[in-house]
DNA sequence: TAGTCTGTTAGACA
DNA sequence: CTGTCTAACAGACT
């Protein structure tokens, strides 16, 4: 489920499970998956210590002790598990950590991607250019210059050179926090809405992180009992009750994505 | 069968 | 030039 804080759960999860060490035997099994560059590439890439595994917006990147660097994106589906064998469904590559396991990153609609960069070329690599500040580090001068007023604030999150890492889960909870209308424009903001709105933002995102990675734990020691609660209040609740007002949850399209809100308490 | 989906990008259009 | 919409990527699910 990748949006900023399924990628940093999984960035944390790699800092314990393979950060300082070598990968001993690396499995292509979708050639697919290396974007850009030979499949050779990739695998001997990961035969190097990793030294440093690091998050930006949605992106993965995975630095190696000779100066190249894996970058990983997990689009809709991609994830990263830890597993003892790499024939798992979906699996798309794996790699064995000693004292760890496998690694297998997991792509059920297979839109995910990794880059392999040698030293200093991932500089160059545009997305990540181009990518807005994390929010925790947004500010409200910082949004009024990048968001003009007709443009909706929805579209504008969802652009990731203005804020890095705001997926479409995370826009419906964050309005819903902030009972901000779904279609809203930046122009119909305060500077007091706009203030709440990044003050909300790294707080909501620590919310759901911690939530998943509490959520990982149980998963681990309940023995595979299947979660069943969701850290959302709106999202995916559509003709449920309002935690707020009791009123129903509803949902529509706003910028080609679902929105869920409720209509009586977000204006 | 048709519509939907946590992401991103290119191209059409107003 | 701006912003919005759709299709495409690929597959599973309802």
């Amino acid at each position: 489920m990748p949006e900023l804080a399924e990628v940093e759960v999984v960035r944390r999860n790699l800092v314990d499970w393979w950060e300082g060490r070598a990968a001993s035997e690396v499995r292509l099994l979708d050639e697919d998956l290396p974007k850009e560059s030979a499949p050779e590439q990739f695998v001997d890439a990961l035969r190097h210590v990793v030294t440093e595994i690091r998050r930006r917006g949605k992106y993965l990147i995975c630095a190696f002790a000779d100066a190249s660097s894996v970058v990983f994106h997990f689009r809709m589906t991609g994830k990263i598990i830890r597993c003892a064998s790499p024939d798992v469904d979906y699996a798309r590559a794996g790699w064995r950590v000693d004292e760890t396991g496998w690694l297998v990153f997991k792509d059920q609609r297979r839109l995910g991607e990794a880059r392999v960069f040698e030293a200093g070329e991932i500089d160059e690599y545009a997305p990540l250019q181009r990518m807005g500040p994390e929010p925790e580090d947004v500010t409200l001068q910082h949004l009024r210059d990048h968001c003009s007023d007709r443009r909706m604030l929805k579209t504008a999150l969802l652009d990731q050179s203005i804020v890095a890492g705001v997926g479409n889960i995370a826009v419906s909870e964050l309005f819903w926090r902030l009972q901000f209308a779904p279609g809203v424009k930046c122009g119909e903001l305060t500077d007091e809405q706009m203030q709440a709105l990044i003050e909300e933002m790294p707080r909501y995102f620590n919310e759901i992180i911690d939530f998943s990675m509490a959520d990982e734990i149980r998963y681990i020691e309940e023995a595979g009992a299947a979660s069943e609660k969701s850290p959302f209040q709106v999202y995916g609740r559509e003709g449920e009750e309002c935690p707020r007002c009791f009123d129903t949850i509803e949902k529509i399209r706003v910028g080609g994505r679902s929105s869920y809100f409720c209509r009586r308490c977000q204006r």
